[in-house]
DNA sequence: CGTGCTTTTGAATAGTATCAAGGCCGGTGG
DNA sequence: CCACCGGCCTTGATACTATTCAAAAGCACG
């Protein structure tokens, strides 16, 4: 993505420490955001303040956009790690789509497709078994923070509250399938990190809830 | 929504029949349609083939949308009743994009609403019970399908496994909880149409998943 | 007046959340 | 250096909820 080029000569960066927030979930919106460096979780709160993760985020994701169009932020956002962030105000980005079509069409086509991921994971968290979620919300990891080429290590240290977050169940649970899992020689753990030993297994799981291939 | 009007003069509309699909989840994307009249249940399917409806849609909304920017769409449409469409190519629609950019910026708030939506479902489906999911379809079903004004009848005939394919659960379960509801006098039935007694009592029960209010 | 589909209801089963106890580890303070 | 403490992870037992299966009733339709 090349947004980020686009509108660099208006930047605003700050640095965001690990477990601090970005935006508050219910605060008002000035603007949008940009991960130039860090990792970045996505939440929204439910019943009894239990907490989803809506979306994992990396470098040169874009944050906040939720809020386009409203008073404030539907979702929070908090650095899982000391990150760096990019913030682009309102009047900047309403000059922006005036002036350039084009910026705004590859916005709405980001839209779409954040659209049709979303739709797709509610399908996961409706028919899916407690493992298939948890097994799930690896995968989603996997994809969004790449494996380290060398040693399958998944490159963050995140809790298994946080893994249960995203897969929609209990750390319990998450626990008791990460056991499976190692007995399965599936995966490993080492020192707080995930190492993957058999990807293709992992895939083949939810492989059922894929559309087409 | 007035995109319709802006755009009426490249009409092409066409009548859809009860159950006939307006496009096909996996075919490849024309364009994008709107609803002059009649009622859409947009679906997804899953693993065994099991479908989730992701979607209700009503006059004037607008459809296909997620396959913008991609080649095939990921859901697929289906009338329920008798409904009148209106098609829009991909060319016309990327000519009004350039020539329109207020068009564009309108259309992509309506993306950031939608993905808003979607998000907030996310947390119902991963933390309601069973009775409460198919209250919240109820629900649904109330806000996108305006009860009639003088007998607070839902105006659509709905099976209770597409009631079952909204809320993420089954038919069964689905009618033992309108029984419940029925012997609580939230609701009744009669002729296949659903009749909300006490929807006040309805969004108590979901209330607490709502953000705010 | 059957035939087939949907709805309803019951019973058995499987799956999941909850609770509680114990283990592991790092940090803190004596 | 050791003892203590608190947080996170693991694991077992339990209770509850939801799904599944099966059967019967209701209903529309030819």
């Amino acid at each position: 993505m090349d947004w980020i080029e686009k509108i660099n000569n208006r930047k605003n960066s700050f640095q965001c420490k690990k477990g601090q927030p970005i935006f508050i979930e219910g605060s008002a919106v000035m603007g949008i955001y940009f991960i130039y460096q860090g990792k970045v979780k996505v939440t929204i709160r439910g019943a009894n303040n239990k907490q989803q993760i809506v979306r994992l985020a990396n470098n040169g994701h874009i944050l906040g956009h939720r809020g386009f169009g409203n008073e404030s932020y539907p979702v929070g956002a908090v650095a899982m790690e000391d990150s760096l962030i990019c913030f682009i105000d309102n009047n900047t980005l309403n000059e922006t789509f005036l002036a350039n079509p084009e910026f705004t069409i590859g916005l709405m086509m980001f839209y779409s497709q954040e659209l049709r991921k979303t739709e797709a994971r509610i399908k996961y968290f409706s028919q899916m078994t407690a493992r298939e979620k948890v097994i799930y919300a690896l995968y989603y990891l996997m994809e969004t923070y790449d494996l380290s080429a060398k040693k399958n290590i998944l490159d963050i240290i995140i809790s298994r509250q946080e893994i249960a977050d995203i897969a929609g169940t209990t750390a319990d649970q998450v626990s008791r399938t990460i056991t499976d899992l190692k007995k399965e020689k599936v995966l490993n753990t080492d020192e707080k990190k995930i190492i993957i030993l058999n990807s293709q297994k992992l895939r083949e799981e939810v492989h059922a809830y894929f559309p087409l291939n």
